[in-house]
DNA sequence: ATATTATGTCGTATGTTTGCGACATATGAA
DNA sequence: TTCATATGTCGCAAACATACGACATAATAT
């Protein structure tokens, strides 16, 4: 991601006074925040074939709803798309998944504290 | 969670169509994908006071903006606040933080495959 | 050359999120 | 009781996200 991955979809001003982590996790997060995307991820992990059409016929959504999850995701560097002709081959950036997962270990990491209050749900 | 959070803020009528995991992934994504509310986790991890005050101190936004983050992390189950007299104590609910940390983790170990892409990025 | 198929982009309607000032409430002090 | 402090809620404006039909493009097949 995530040097190229400009925040700059998320222009309320006052974004940019949040620590670089919190920003980029939030990016991330959004990327993650809609069923539609998760969908395709989990389509493209399990799929071999990974054709955009086929990935229309997977989710209940309308062609060009689902072109712009993809278009999304591939801006967040989480997939790429290698055109074969006339279709395009989608499949999951592993590289870029494992770099998420590693940011979203870290923020884990460090909420999982012995906190001090007395009640902890 | 998950069971009493209500997947009711994202009301396009079409979320509805996702299987559930993609659902339940969302809606916490969702929750993450805002840098005040990550910030909003990290300063409760490492504070031990947890007063909504020192929370508005920290963060860069009006009272009015992080006590509006503040409840939504309330309601996703993230966070929960105590009463003491004038003043509220919040600290990070670890249970729940666990549950979601699996989340990611149950999708990433779904996505962490190997791909017959030629270029993997 | 024309038709067909696969895909992306534009424009737009509708709904959601963010941010904040102003107001409401509630505890404890003087 | 009255005041100050801590916190939450309401209502609005601006920005953003979602969804999709219509149009554009580009590769093949006929």
């Amino acid at each position: 991601m995530f040097a190229t991955y400009e925040i700059d979809t998320m222009t309320y001003s006052k974004v940019i006074n949040f620590d670089l982590q919190s920003q980029e996790i939030s990016q991330l997060a959004k990327v993650l925040s809609h069923p539609a995307r998760i969908a395709i991820l989990k389509f493209l992990a399990k799929s071999k074939t990974c054709i955009s059409g086929d990935i229309c016929n997977e989710i209940p959504l309308s062609r060009t709803t689902v072109s712009q999850h993809l278009q999304e995701l591939k801006k967040a560097g989480l997939i790429h798309g290698e055109i074969e002709g006339i279709k395009i081959n989608y499949c999951l950036c592993q590289s870029n998944i494992k770099k998420c997962y590693m940011l979203f270990n870290e923020l884990f990491d460090e909420l999982d504290v012995e906190i001090n209050c007395e009640d902890n749900c």
